[in-house]
DNA sequence: GCAGTTCCATTCCGATCGGTACAGAACGCT
DNA sequence: AGCGTTCTGTACCGATCGGAATGGAACTGC
C-alpha cells in the first residue's frame, strides 16, 4: 500500500489524508461520481490538485477509496444488519439503517452507491461497474443470510431468499431516491414498517 | 408554441421534430441530463447543433420537451394506474407499469424520472428540481386517489392515504434503480408480488 | 553544509462542454 | 428573376473538464 509509508524521508505532508478523504467522499456523496468535479473535491479536501493526485492517483481510484470509506462509515449498516438474530430483524435492521443514513441531517441526502450509479456518461462507466458490484455483492450477502435462516428454522423452508433479498434490497434503493428527494426520516420509517409487514404482522 | 408554424415561408426543415425529440428523450433516458451531452444528442437525433437549437432552443427546453414526451409515452401507465377501480389494483398498475416500462427490452433500462434526477453537478440543478416536481406530483395524485378509496369503502377509513402513496413511490424508485442496474421484469415481479401482500393476501 | 527525497503551488495541456456567428442553400411570394 | 425568410453545415467561441510539467520549499541523513 502506498499509504503505509511511515518513512518520514522528504517533505511532510501538510494535510491529513483520511480527513481530505472523508470530505472527497461526501462532495461524491451529493454529487455522484461525474457530478463531482477535480475542482469540487480538491477545494472540498482543502487541497490542490498535484496533492491529490499525488496522494491518490487520479479521481477513479479516489472514488474507489471513497467508496471503501463510505462502506466502512456511513454504509455500515449494511454488515451490521446482517449479524442481528432473525431474518425478519436483519430486514428491519437493514432498513432503518438506510433511513438512517441517507436523512442524516448531518450528511448529504441520499446513498452514495444509488446517487453515483445512476445517469452517467462515458466517463462515468468504471464508476457505475464499481457501484454495480458492490450493489450485487450486498443482495447476495443478504440472500446468504436469508438462506441461513430457512436453515435455522427462522423462515419457513418454502421461503425464496433470493426474493426476499432482491425486495428488500429494492426497498433500500427507493429509500435512498426518496431521501436525495428531500423526504424526512419519519416517513421513509412509515414505508419500512410497511415493508416488514412481508415478513408478518 | 413556436411549432405550430404551420408557415411554409422560407427553406423547409429537413427533419422530423417529433422523430427527433424522441430520440433525444431515450438518450437523456439513459444518460441523465448532465450525462447526455449536445453531441450524443444531435447525433442520436441525426442533426446537427444549429438545427436542434433553433428548434428547441437550448438543451434544457429540450429535456423539458422530452420529459413531458416521456410522461405521455414510457410513463403513461402512471395515468392509467390511477383509473383501475381499486386502490390495490391502482398500485398493482403502477408498480406493473414501473417493471414494464423499465425492463423494456427495446427501450433504456430504469427510468427517465429517476435516472435524471440524481448525480448532478450544478448544471444540473434545473433538470433536477423539474424531475422532483413531477415525481411529487405523481406522489399527489396517487395519495388523492388512496383518499377516494376510502370515501369509497374500497379502502379502510383508518388507513393512511399518505403512507400508502408514498410506500407505492419508494417501490417504483427502487424497482427503477434495480432495473438500471440490470435487474430482469420477471425478478422485479416477484418484488412486486411481495410489495402488495400489504394490501392483503 | 549538502545531497536526496517528497510535497506544495503555479501554470499549462489537449479534449470536451454548451452555445453561436456566418455563409450558403432551399423555399414562397411578387 | 429577385427578394425576404428560414434552414443547414462549418467553423469557432470562452469555459471547464481531468490531468501533468515544473520549480521551489521543507524535511532526513550524512
Amino acid at each position: 500500500m502506498s499509504d503505509a509509508r511511515n518513512a518520514v524521508i522528504g517533505r511532510p505532508r501538510e494535510f491529513d489524508v483520511d480527513d481530505a478523504l472523508e470530505r472527497a467522499m461526501r462532495v461524491f456523496w451529493e454529487r455522484g461520481y461525474e457530478g463531482a468535479s477535480l475542482v469540487d473535491l480538491t477545494t472540498a479536501m482543502g487541497i490542490t490538485k498535484p496533492s491529490m493526485y499525488a496522494a491518490f492517483g487520479n479521481k477513479e481510484q479516489l472514488f474507489r477509496r471513497a467508496v471503501q470509506r463510505y462502506a466502512e462509515g456511513p454504509g455500515h449498516y449494511a454488515k451490521l444488519a446482517l449479524e442481528e438474530p432473525t431474518a425478519r430483524a436483519v430486514a428491519e435492521a437493514f432498513l432503518r439503517g438506510a433511513v438512517g443514513t441517507t436523512t442524516s441531517p448531518g450528511d448529504p441526502a441520499g446513498c452514495l452507491s444509488v446517487q453515483g450509479a445512476l445517469a452517467s456518461g462515458d466517463g462515468g462507466r468504471p464508476a457505475r461497474d464499481l457501484l454495480a458490484g458492490w450493489r450485487n455483492d450486498t443482495n447476495r450477502q443478504l440472500e446468504e443470510r436469508f438462506r441461513r435462516a430457512i436453515t435455522e428454522g427462522d423462515l419457513p423452508h418454502d421461503a425464496d431468499p433470493g426474493r426476499l433479498a432482491r425486495f428488500t434490497m429494492t426497498m433500500a434503493f427507493g429509500i435512498a431516491v426518496q431521501a436525495a428527494g428531500g423526504l424526512r426520516g419519519e416517513q421513509l420509517d412509515d414505508v419500512v414498517d410497511m415493508a416488514l409487514r412481508t415478513w408478518g404482522p
